[in-house]
DNA sequence: ATAATGACAAATATTGGGTTTTGTCATTCA
DNA sequence: TGAATGACAAAACCCAATATTTGTCATTAT
């Protein structure tokens, strides 16, 4: 550790302290014990335990946002980028569930809570799935009357797969049936002229 | 109350105690008692506690089923049915959510313990869509290589209209929109010749 | 003979007071 | 002078003793 305590340095600690003893148990002593000051530092850079836990959580979800910006921006077809951004949303919360148990608890526990990190994580998801849909329409490959009302639409019919809510269904081995199914819907929805 | 003890009069009882106490402060001797019993004589007609309880919340769906079969067989449009009796479930269920509120507790607390008896009722729900589909692929108004994985479909992807677990969710009043915005992409996925 | 009872053990829940944790801040440290 | 400390009050939280509840069954009642 350096000279003097960064929060950066509480926000890797505190994450460690988090994934070790899960949302439950740690506290905001054991992530001073770990970083070797008093627990009074900590609240030097975050002004409550809650704050600290948003900030952890807030950044552990950023973490998932670079592949899927990278499928966003890649140069194919809205529809193939939008299925395989949708698949690799999944494929990451699926993983997370299974892999960083303790951070996913934590995670849902927020969601639960309608914690406002929560809320801004789902901001970007639905803006990164408008930008996939804007650019479909420009091609001339989706029709929309207005792709941030269908972006919402598609985060919304997709709830079931991606949502901390239902991890339990994830473990499920007829879920991606199940999602193959939802996908043929949403894409006839954005591709068609039907009703127009 | 009649000569011998019915499992009817057992089950309309703990519907009551049910409501009034709720799913955390309900116990059989409050049910037993205000039939007037001995607890013993509950477990003459009901194996458990769950049991006792996985019926009353059996009943109290059921009474969901009957207005959502009526709508199924009307004689009108399959997508002017599909969609009308999609409102009516989500209709009900945020009715109960709001009025009967212990019972949905009831409710939510075995859909997340993936009792058999929500299985069942979401099982009718899926048939009964499956129903319209199939009857509107026979008019000619869809268009779905397999009703029954579509009907399922449309079930996973209005989850978070019905599903008990999002009803702090719909007291926003985006939701409507929201809904209509799912439904867009739903009748397009159905009726779509797009990709066939 | 069937229904109901109530005494009972095991499992589960409640309670309350001792302990830990959170959050503050006057003081100390570099 | 800004960073860190640690003593402190209030809030939250354990946990073990106590009480309730569940489920069984031999007995009683009809």
């Amino acid at each position: 550790m350096s000279e003097v305590l960064t929060a950066e340095q509480i926000l890797e600690t505190a994450e460690e302290v988090l994934r070790r003893y899960g949302p439950a148990k740690a506290t905001v002593v054991d992530v001073a014990r770990a970083l070797g000051v008093s627990h009074g530092s900590v609240y030097r850079h975050f002004p409550s335990k809650a704050a600290l836990r948003d900030t952890v959580a807030g950044r552990w979800l950023e973490r998932l946002t670079p592949a899927l910006t990278a499928i966003a921006a890649e140069d194919a077809l809205a529809a193939d980028r939008l299925r395989r951004w949708l698949e690799a949303l999944i494929h990451s919360k699926h993983t997370r569930a299974k892999d960083d148990p303790e951070l996913f608890a934590t995670y849902l526990a927020l969601a639960y809570e309608a914690r406002e990190v929560v809320k801004a994580h789902v901001e970007i998801l639905v803006g990164q799935i408008t930008a996939i849909v804007t650019d479909g329409v420009a091609r001339g490959e989706f029709t929309t009357p207005d792709p941030a009302i269908a972006a919402r639409a598609v985060f919304d019919a997709t709830f079931r797969f991606h949502n901390p809510a239902h991890a339990a269904d994830w473990t499920d081995p007829e879920i991606g049936k199940a999602f193959d199914a939802v996908w043929a819907l949403i894409l006839c929805g954005l591709s068609g002229t039907i009703g127009r």
